[in-house]
DNA sequence: TCGGGAATGGCACTTTGGTGCCATTCGTCG
DNA sequence: CGACGAATGGCACCAAAGTGCCATTCCCGA
């Protein structure tokens, strides 16, 4: 299952140690690090629900650490903690996408809220694009002439605008066609348009000559 | 034309009168305020593109005001400006979706900044969203019955499935479906399907729909 | 009471979509 | 060289979708 560790970093080992206490009260698992770095070396392994961030630390800082891992594709829900922020820091991180900035000394039962709303918003986000991710996954199995295909049909083409577009026969769009539905796990283009718009696909490689 | 006009609410004369100047200098239009309440009277019509909101004022503050406004369903990004404002404070205008959240004495150049670029985000978004806009006023022009064939069609389901499910002939669902079609001022399936599924659209009455 | 929209459904016919099977042509990889 | 997948396309056949026209029934408002 995913979404059940709550990770947290924090240059003060005090702070560490409250945090851990408080979180594993509530049976929520934890792991805590002493610096950005070491949370980046360690990886962020896929069971994270949340994760708890110190905003001013030697090194990398919590913002710095935010954007980096927004960068890595982890959009595991943040909440901020700090000792002396100010409140340009706090519109940053929330900006960034934070889903709490609270400020030390830190009241426990918010801190508890705010990470327990995070991980139910993260988990309820996270299983209803379940779908989504199986079938983005499905789409590197594509040929290029399958997506090709694939984006004149969500486009809402039919078979022989297709055929007359790309140049082809009739009977051969019709394969693809097919192939495609296998291939994507769908059973019926209402289907493949949902998740071709919910996966925010746009039939990006139309342009020949793309690696298979 | 909308998106072309901020709405500032200040009850401050001179900082409303400093604000005035600044954005008008930008070629900006600008009404000002002196209370939530009035801007509320006065309503706030589509062509505004911004507000700029002092946080703490007399009676209805800039905070209560947002959410007000996301209630009515008023949607133009705010941007809040305050002299004492807290971390709290400013957690919580983010959180209710607001851009951003500048302390006293201002910047005027962060202002300029912000209002523009709240701005331009806006005119993108809402145009982006005028064929789903469009789309959802057509909706109200269908009737239940077809309203029923909308939801199942876009579900995928075949034609003579949703004869079944509604339990009528399988060509009164072929009629239903061309004006469903026609109504909706789409060309093809995918486009329907795209449609609904960006307005959010979920039929609201489909009962049971296991097999997908 | 009449007109009209909505829902229903039947019929005929055309167009699209979908599938299977077969065959050919290219590259690529052992 | 030979196997194999990808792309192509032709053919047959069936299922599904779409259209136009007609008719009936029901209900609502003028």
């Amino acid at each position: 299952m995913s979404g059940t560790h709550v990770y947290v970093v924090d240059d003060d080992p005090s702070v560490r140690r409250a945090i851990q206490r408080l979180l594993r009260a509530q049976e929520i698992e934890v792991t805590a690090f002493e610096s950005a770095q070491e949370l980046l070396d360690h990886g962020v392994p896929s069971e994270v629900g949340c994760l708890v961030l110190d905003v001013s630390m030697p090194g990398i800082d919590g913002l710095d650490l935010q954007r980096e891992l927004s960068e890595r594709g982890v959009d595991a829900p943040i909440v901020f903690l700090t000792g002396h922020g100010d409140i340009p820091m706090s519109v940053s991180a929330m900006r960034g996408g934070a889903v709490d900035f609270l400020v030390k000394p830190m009241d426990a039962d918010a801190l508890v809220r705010s990470v327990r709303s995070a991980m139910e918003g993260y988990a309820g986000r996270r299983s209803r694009d379940a779908e989504v991710v199986a079938f983005q996954e499905r789409l590197p199995g594509l040929t290029a002439r399958e997506r090709q295909v694939l984006a004149l049909v969500v486009a809402g083409r039919l078979n022989k605008q297709i055929a007359l577009e790309l140049g082809i026969a009739l009977d051969t769009v019709k394969v693809h066609r097919g192939r495609v539905m296998r291939k994507a796990g769908v059973e019926s283009l209402a289907e493949l348009v949902r998740l071709c718009e919910r996966a925010g696909w746009n039939g990006a490689a139309p342009d020949p000559g793309a690696p298979t």
